[in-house]
DNA sequence: CCATTTAGTTGACGTCGTCAACCAATAGTG
DNA sequence: CACTATTGGTTGACGACGTCAACTAAATGG
C-alpha cells in the first residue's frame, strides 16, 4: 500500500480528531471556553490581540465567516467590553480593533483554564513523554493550518 | 518549576489545540463533515453505529446534550434517513436505535472525507514521522476522553 | 466626474440546543 | 394492590449564532 496508512487506521485517527475537536472545542470547557465567551469568541478576540488596528474583515477571515458574520462577532465582543473599535485615520471604511484590558484579563484567563485542562491531561505522563505529546501536537496542528492555508489558495 | 510546563509552553499548545479543534471541527470539511451531516450529527451518528439498540439518551450522554438536544439530534437523523427507531420491547419507554444501511454509507463516506484530509495533511512526512504522529495523537485523544471521564464522575 | 470596488452594517431567516412542562411506562413502597 | 416517584422521551417557546442579500459610505480608477 502507498501510503502506508490503511484504513482502519485512518478511521481511528478520524475519530480521535474528532473527539479532540469535540471536547477541546465547543462542548468542552463546560460548552463554552470561558465565562461569557463561546469558542469563536474566543478565537475572535485572540485572533485580535495579534494583530495591531485588527480590521473586522481579518476576524472572518481567519475564522471562515462571511464579513457579516465578523460584524456579528465582534459587535458582541465589544458589547462585552472586551474590545474596542475605533475607525482608521487613513482609510474611513475599515475599522480599527483592539483588544481592551478586560480582553486582555479574559484571554489569559480563559488560557489558564485550557492549561489547568492540560494538566490534568498530562499528569501521570513523565516529562520526556509530555514533551513528546505536546511537541507533535504542535506539529500537527502546523501542518493542519498550512494544509488549509493551501486549500484556499487552491 | 513543577510541572515542566510553562505558562508560554501552555498557551502555544491550548493555541495549537483550538486550531485543530476548530478547523478539524465545526469548520472543517467546508463548514460541515459531509453533505447534510453537522459535526455533532456525524458523532451521534458514529455514535449510534458503535452500539446495538441505541437508547435516545445514550446519544445525548457521549455528546453532552440535554435529553431534549438528543431527541432533537436523532429525530434529525431519522428524518435524513440515517437512523432507524423503534420501541423497545422490554422497556416501551426506551427507543432502539440503528443505523440504516444508507446511514452506513453516509459514515464510510465521511471517514473517507476526513482520510483525505489526513493525508494530504500528511504528505511530505515519511512514515516514522507520519506513525509516531499518529500514535501521538490517538494517545492525546485517549488521555482527554479519560480526563473527559473522571470529570463528569466527579 | 462617474463607475466600480471595498469595508462594514443590518433585517430577515434557518439551524441548533436549552429549559420547562408534559406524557407514558416502569419501579418502589406501605 | 394501589399510589407515588422515577425514568425515557417529546414538544413549544426561546435565545444564540451565522448566512444571505440589500444597503451605506468611502476609496479608486479610468
Amino acid at each position: 500500500m502507498k501510503s502506508g496508512m490503511n484504513d482502519v487506521d485512518r478511521k481511528v485517527l478520524s475519530r480521535s480528531l474528532l473527539d479532540i475537536a469535540w471536547s477541546f472545542g465547543p462542548k468542552g470547557l463546560d460548552g463554552s471556553c470561558c465565562q461569557d465567551l463561546g469558542m469563536a469568541e474566543f478565537l475572535a478576540l485572540d485572533g485580535i490581540s495579534r494583530i495591531a488596528d485588527c480590521p473586522v474583515q481579518q476576524v472572518g477571515h481567519s475564522l471562515g465567516f462571511t464579513k457579516s458574520g465578523a460584524t456579528r462577532i465582534v459587535s458582541r465582543l465589544v458589547m462585552k467590553g472586551y474590545v474596542s473599535k475605533r475607525s482608521s485615520g487613513h482609510d474611513a471604511r475599515v475599522c480599527c480593533l483592539e483588544v481592551t484590558e478586560h480582553g486582555r484579563e479574559m484571554l489569559s484567563q480563559a488560557y489558564a483554564q485550557y492549561g489547568n485542562l492540560l494538566n490534568r491531561v498530562f499528569s501521570g505522563l513523565d516529562e520526556t513523554e509530555k514533551g513528546e505529546l505536546q511537541e507533535s501536537l504542535i506539529r500537527f496542528s502546523t501542518l493542519l493550518m498550512r494544509e488549509n492555508y493551501q486549500e484556499e489558495n487552491r
